[in-house]
DNA sequence: TTGTGTTTTACGACCTCC
DNA sequence: GGAGGTCGTAAAACACAA
């Protein structure tokens, strides 16, 4: 498989069975396509409330995960579960992480907090509304809605669980580009296939790119003005916005793949 | 409870790179 | 040609107001 293949061809990018723990590698050294972002330069992210439903994530994936989807078999659920406490040891939170009030507890930390209990939702006592709302409700949607919806498939879209979301927002907050062998070790720890690691991290750039927009558009003003006249005259608001930004793809195909995110910076 | 808006997975089209 | 990239979109999952 294609696996084997880009394994190899990463190693010398990557050495090492995994990430180092202490992350003292920059995002450089894991090779993303195109100039990779500095990595702890998201601010929006120091209020990650860990909430981490480990052992019934763990346990959520031998079942929820029905359907093998392409090449979802290659992995299966079962060794994912015990892969998963590995893989926290391997890699530890970034340096972005490390704001995050440790669990108490043993091991890796980050990932041995129980939400509430088993069998209890991902995190119900929390506050409604955060930044990271995923990590409150994929489990109730995991433990039920994780068993497979169709659309004309046996499964149309899955919920990730808490730890699998959790993880993947690490593997993101360290780089915005995954790395083919990361890809495959978050594929083989999280129960999940290269391809929805892939699309994840496609979705995750969208969606970060989609709030860096937001974010840049000027606040809207509190009236609207009445209509411009119909001469042409320039609006007083300027410019639309489209024309600031174009499109993710300016974003990220220039000679640094977040340029937008510093502009945010004090 | 329902309607509505937002977020999250997943895919296809198209592009670039090797 | 195949990989992964963005972009746009579909639809499920979800939050929340009425």
């Amino acid at each position: 498989m294609y696996v084997g293949y880009v394994l190899d061809k990463d190693s010398p990018v990557y050495p090492g069975p995994a990430r180092p723990a202490s992350l003292g590698l920059g995002p450089q050294a894991y090779g993303p396509p195109g100039p990779p972002p500095a990595a702890p330069q998201y601010p929006d992210f120091t209020g990650y409330s860990h909430v981490e439903p480990a052992p019934a994530a763990a346990t959520a994936w031998g079942a929820p995960f029905p359907a093998p989807k392409d090449d979802w078999a290659a992995y299966g659920p079962g060794p994912a579960a015990p892969a998963a406490s590995s893989a926290q040891l391997a890699f530890g939170p970034p340096p972005d992480f490390s704001s995050v009030p440790a669990p108490p507890g043993p091991g890796p930390g980050l990932l041995a907090q129980p939400l509430g209990g088993p069998g209890a939702p991902s995190s119900p006592g929390t506050q409604r509304r955060t930044p990271y709302e995923w990590m409150r409700r994929s489990v109730a949607a995991g433990g039920g809605g994780s068993s497979g919806k169709t659309r004309t498939k046996d499964k149309y879209r899955v919920v990730y669980t808490d730890h699998q979301r959790l993880e993947l927002e690490k593997e993101f907050h360290y780089s915005r580009y995954i790395t083919i062998r990361r890809k495959s070790e978050l594929a083989a720890t999280l129960g999940l296939t290269e391809r929805q690691v892939k699309i994840w991290f496609q979705n995750r750039r969208a969606k970060e790119r989609k709030v860096n927009k937001k974010q840049q558009q000027p606040p809207p003003p509190p009236q609207l003005p009445p209509p411009p006249p119909l001469d042409g005259t320039p609006s007083p608001a300027g410019p639309p916005l489209g024309g600031l930004c174009p499109s993710g793809a300016g974003l990220l195909g220039t000679s640094s793949p977040m340029p937008v995110k510093e502009e945010f910076l004090p």
